[in-house]
DNA sequence: CTCACAACTCAACAGGCGTTGAGAAAGTTG
DNA sequence: CAACTTTCTCAACGCCTGTTGAGTTGTGAG
């Protein structure tokens, strides 16, 4: 190629504005959609027209719908730095702790819960908010706990956490009349003690077969 | 209408054999495919496929999807019977015996997990069975207890399921490996007291402001 | 003013879906 | 055998989807 036409390289040239704000509105939109309505029955089309903007445009700055949603989950990690606090401290109503962080974060604002309620809903049909779950259920309740090693422990923590997701589900996506009508403080009450007992499990209810190595 | 042509009414002719069992080799392979790859993921041609018919004939046996569906999860209510049993007795262990009776439905032969499964995976985006998971946690564990009046009693039998579906959704459809590897008597040792505890709550445990009114 | 480039619109594609209706094949009855 | 009813096959329909490419508009730089 012979090197002869070329542009001042210092700035560009051509429209800017509005591009980023665009972007912003269809990634609003497709949380919301994704959120409320699932990954299968959320369309491109219907995102754009909730955006104000044409389907091509959404394809433009998010190159498939995969990618669309996978930008909606990647929300969830930064959210998650919160989930942390909840860990540290003493065992003492740490059960407590953990149930209200859960439902805390799922009822919370719209930026933080939509992302978490696309990853339940998408989990069954997309491999990527599947596999974010499985990640957040296998390892988001290790941090901050002692134990993290012994493999009983990793276990009560997988289990506790996807306990509290089916609360979730029951609550916020099955809607089931008595999970949806309670309010969030007596399911801590009640649930706490449940949780507390499966991560730290007292000497009594404990059974005897799996003593620490 | 001119009544005059009329065959004898005794008998009936014409073809019969085959039918019932195209009939049932369908709904079989429905609630395989059902169960295995979800409501939206299961294709009507992909389920004719399977039981070695032709598409239209699924149709002309189930009126639609959603009718096929409907049939697949009409199995249930049958296989839950089988529940019931687990809650009369003492409420000694009446945790354990709980969680050993979600964890043998769901893993049990396929004609009864199939469609659990089916209705696991299809509560998202089907309403018919987000509908009949919703009665399931809603009501199934309160068969056998006692205090069915008290609105504390439903509620905790509301949690228990929710968290005991929340495992077998973290297992078996999430994947989570931790809970995959995990021997079911493993998981009812460990969930057992819990759900316990939110089925009997113990005086120590129990949150002082929902006294029995 | 003029040009170049980015943001945007429009129309269309190919593919898969649930569903339908007409017609051929197969078996039962008289 | 012949009449008749049911089961099954085949091809097509309309619809909606994600995705693409060509063309239009607006805006900043020269």
């Amino acid at each position: 190629m012979t090197i002869q036409k070329q542009p001042t390289p210092t700035a560009r040239r051509g429209r800017r504005p509005g591009g980023v704000n665009t972007r912003a509105a269809v990634l609003e939109a497709a949380r919301a959609r994704f959120a409320r309505e699932g990954f299968a029955a959320t369309t491109i089309r219907l995102v754009a027209t909730d955006a104000g903007v044409d389907a091509s445009q959404v394809m433009q700055y998010f190159r498939s719908k995969d990618e669309l949603f996978a930008a909606v989950m990647a929300i969830i990690p930064a959210s998650l730095e919160r989930f942390n606090t909840a860990f540290e401290g003493p065992d003492e109503h740490l059960g407590e702790r953990v149930v209200r962080a859960y439902l805390s974060a799922w009822e919370g604002a719209a930026e933080e819960s939509e992302p978490l309620m696309a990853m339940l809903r998408g989990a069954i049909v997309n491999d990527t908010a599947s596999g974010q779950l499985r990640d957040f259920i296998q390892s988001r309740l290790l941090i901050g706990t002692r134990d993290r090693h012994d493999p009983d422990a990793v276990l009560r923590a997988g289990l506790a956490s996807s306990m509290l997701v089916g609360i979730v589900t029951g609550r916020r996506i099955i809607g089931v009349p008595t999970l949806v009508a309670a309010d969030a403080e007596e399911l801590v009450a009640v649930v706490g003690p449940a949780i507390q007992q499966i991560l730290v499990p007292t000497a009594a209810a404990a059974d005897p077969s799996t003593a620490p190595a």
